[in-house]
DNA sequence: GTGAAAGCGCTAACAG
DNA sequence: CTGTTAGCGCTTTCAC
C-alpha cells in the first residue's frame, strides 16, 4: 500500500509527530517539548522512515502555502533559460521551496495551460516569460493574491513586476558599435515581434540609427526569424541580394547561429561584421569570435526570484520593472570594418 | 483572501462541482449528470475563476496520486539535461502531469535532500540521476511503490530501470576512431571515476587500447576533471611534458571545451587530434570542426519518461538497464593523424 | 439523478 | 507540557 507505513505513526503519535520532528533533517524547533517525547518520536519517524505529507499540510495551514513556486521560461533546454532557472532553485532550495518548471515555446495557448495548471497545484508565486503583451489569467490571479514576476520580458500590463535585460539600451549599444566601425548599411535579423523584448531590441537598432542620421532606406530589417533555419535562409537571401549588407545585428542567439553558418557557406566571416544579441557558447573559439551583447541570466533569475520571496514576506511596495544591464563582448566578429 | 473565492462554490455546490467540471477546461466526463445541474455549476466555475485543488484531491483519491514527477538531472542549467528535461516535460503534459525538476551537482547530500523532498511533496514517480553508485535510500522507496526509473547513470543496484548512453561502446568507439588514423599515445581526460557514467568511459577506452595491443604506458589517464579550468589546466599540463600525447579523448563536453581552450592556446589545434564524448554547441563552426561521439538525450528523456508512465500504468515486468547507441560525428579535429 | 457524510494527513486551537 | 478535536478541499460511498 502506498502510504502503508505512514497511518499507524499517526495513529500512535497523533499531533506530537509534527510538532517534534517534520521538516527536513533537523527537529522542527517547536518550544516545549519534553526530551523524552521527542525522543519517542524520533524513534518511530527513523524506524518508518516517515516523510510528512506537505502537501496536506498546506491544506490546513493558516498561511496557504504550498512551499512551492511555479516556473514559465522559454524552454527548459534552452540556455538562456537553465541559467535562470538554476538560480531560482539554488535560491528556493535554501527556503525548501520546490519548483514546478514548464516550457512556454512562445505559444500564448500553452501559457494560459501552464498557468492554469500551477494555479490548479496551488503553487505560492509565478515566475514567468509571457509570450503575450497583455496576460489575460492576470487579473484572477491577482484576485487571489499570488504574486507574480515577469522575467525576460515586459508585459504592457501595469501593476506587475517584471526583470529583464535591458533590451533597447544593448541593441542600441550593439548598433553604435557598427556604426562607429563605418558601417552604414546594416541588417537586422529579429524575431517575431509579438515577442516584447524582439520589439525592444529593433527599437534600440532603429535609436542608434536615428542618432547617426543613416536613412532607414539603408537598414534592411527581418522578422519573425523564429529559429536557426530561418535565420539562415534569411541572411543567405540578403547576402545573395544585389545590395548586401557589409554589417549584420542578429537579435537572439539561435539567429546568431544561423547567421554564422550563412556567413560561413560564402566565405564572408571576415568580410560582414556581425554582433549579436545573448552570448553563444564557444562564441571564443569560432574564428573570427563572435562579439556579442551578453546578457546576464544568472542576475535577471536572481533578482525575480528575490523579488518574489520579498513579495511573499508581504513586501507590498510598488510593482516595479528592473532592468538588468547587457555588456558588449568584442571579439572580432563585431570589428570587421566596411569595405573601403 | 487567498482561497476567497471558491469556498462559497463548494458551499453551494458540494460535490456536484467536481463531479461535473473539474479537470482541464473540459467536462470531467463524469455520466448521469443532467445538463441543467452541469450548466449551473459551470456558470459557477466561470465566474469564480474556479480552479480545482490538485492537491487536496490526491489526499482521498483512491490511487493516491498527486500527477506529479521528481526530476533529478545533472544541472537544469546543463544543455544535456535541458534536453531531458524537455521531452519529459513534453510527455508529461499530455497526460496532464505536472515535473519538479533539481539539479544534483554531483553531490550526493544534495541527491538524497532532493529525493526527500520530492518524497514529502508525494510525487508519483521519481527519473533520477545518481551521484552515488548504490543510492541508499532505494529500500525506503521501494518498500513506499513509487517507480524509480535512472537516466544517464546506471546505479550498481539491482532491480532497477536505468536508461542512459552506452558509455563504454561509444568510449570504445572514439578511441579506435584516433587508433584507426594511426595514434598510439592517447590521453584520456575523465571526470570523477565516481561518477559511473566516467567510469565506463573509461572502460571504453582501455577496452579499445588493449584490442589494438596498445601498452598501457602510452596511454595517459587523467581523472577527477569536473570543470573546463581543470580540464584545460590538465591538458595544458600534458602539452607542455616532455612527451606529449598526439591525441587525445575527453570523456565528456565541459572537458572538451577546456581541451579546445588549452589546444588553441598553444596553437596546437591542427596537431593533435581530438575527440570528444557528447557533443557540444557549435562544434562544426570552431576550426577544425570538433569530432563528438553524440549522444541521444532526447531518446533517453522519452525512452526514460515512457518506462515511468508504463509502470505507473501497473507494468510490472523485470527491470532493465537500456543503452542509448551513441554516434561518431567526424569534423575534422578527430581525423588529424599523428606527426609522421 | 442528486445530496449528505465520512475521512485522506495535516495544522491550529484549546482542554487538561 | 500533552492529548483531543475540528476542519482545510477534495473523492468516495451511500442514502434518497
Amino acid at each position: 500500500m502506498r502510504t502503508g507505513p505512514v497511518r499507524p505513526l499517526r495513529r500512535r503519535l497523533r499531533s506530537r509527530t509534527c510538532r517534534v520532528g517534520c521538516g527536513s533533517q533537523e527537529v522542527n524547533d517547536e518550544p516545549n517539548v519534553a526530551p523524552a517525547t521527542a525522543a519517542r518520536v524520533w524513534d518511530a519517524v527513523r524506524a518508518l522512515d516517515y516523510h510528512i505529507d506537505l502537501q496536506a499540510g498546506s491544506l490546513r495551514r493558516t498561511d496557504g502555502r504550498t512551499r512551492t513556486l511555479g516556473l514559465l521560461v522559454g524552454s527548459v533546454d534552452n540556455p538562456f533559460s537553465g541559467v535562470i532557472h538554476r538560480v531560482i532553485e539554488e535560491v528556493s532550495l535554501r527556503r525548501e521551496v520546490a519548483v514546478f518548471a514548464s516550457s512556454l515555446d512562445d505559444d500564448p495557448e500553452r501559457e494560459e495551460r501552464a498557468v492554469a495548471a500551477f494555479l490548479r497545484r496551488r503553487v505560492d508565486g509565478l515566475i514567468l516569460t509571457t509570450a503575450q503583451r497583455r496576460p489575460g489569467y492576470l487579473g484572477a490571479i491577482e484576485g487571489r493574491g499570488i504574486p507574480v514576476v515577469y522575467i525576460d520580458r515586459e508585459p504592457a500590463a501595469v501593476g506587475v513586476d517584471a526583470v529583464a535585460s535591458d533590451n533597447r539600451g544593448g541593441a542600441d549599444a550593439a548598433t553604435t558599435h557598427l556604426i562607429a566601425r563605418g558601417h552604414r548599411r546594416i541588417a537586422l535579423l529579429a524575431d517575431r515581434l509579438e515577442i516584447q523584448s524582439a520589439q525592444a531590441r529593433r527599437d534600440g537598432f532603429l535609436d542608434a540609427m536615428g542618432r547617426a542620421g543613416i536613412p532607414t532606406s539603408l537598414a534592411t530589417i527581418v522578422t519573425e526569424l523564429h529559429d536557426e533555419a530561418a535565420a539562415r535562409a534569411a541572411l543567405t537571401d540578403l547576402l545573395e541580394s544585389h545590395d548586401p549588407p557589409t554589417a549584420v545585428f542578429s537579435g537572439q542567439n539561435l539567429i546568431t547561429v544561423g547567421a554564422l553558418h550563412a556567413l560561413r557557406a560564402h566565405g564572408l566571416q571576415h568580410t560582414v561584421a556581425l554582433v549579436g544579441f545573448d552570448d553563444v557558447p564557444l562564441a571564443d573559439l569560432v574564428d573570427p569570435g563572435v562579439t556579442v551583447v551578453a546578457q546576464d541570466p544568472h542576475e535577471i533569475g536572481r533578482v525575480a526570484v528575490e523579488r518574489m520571496f520579498a513579495r511573499l514576506e508581504g513586501d507590498a511596495s510598488p510593482p516595479r520593472h528592473l532592468l538588468i544591464p547587457t555588456t558588449l563582448i568584442a571579439r572580432g566578429s563585431g570589428e570587421i570594418p566596411p569595405p573601403a
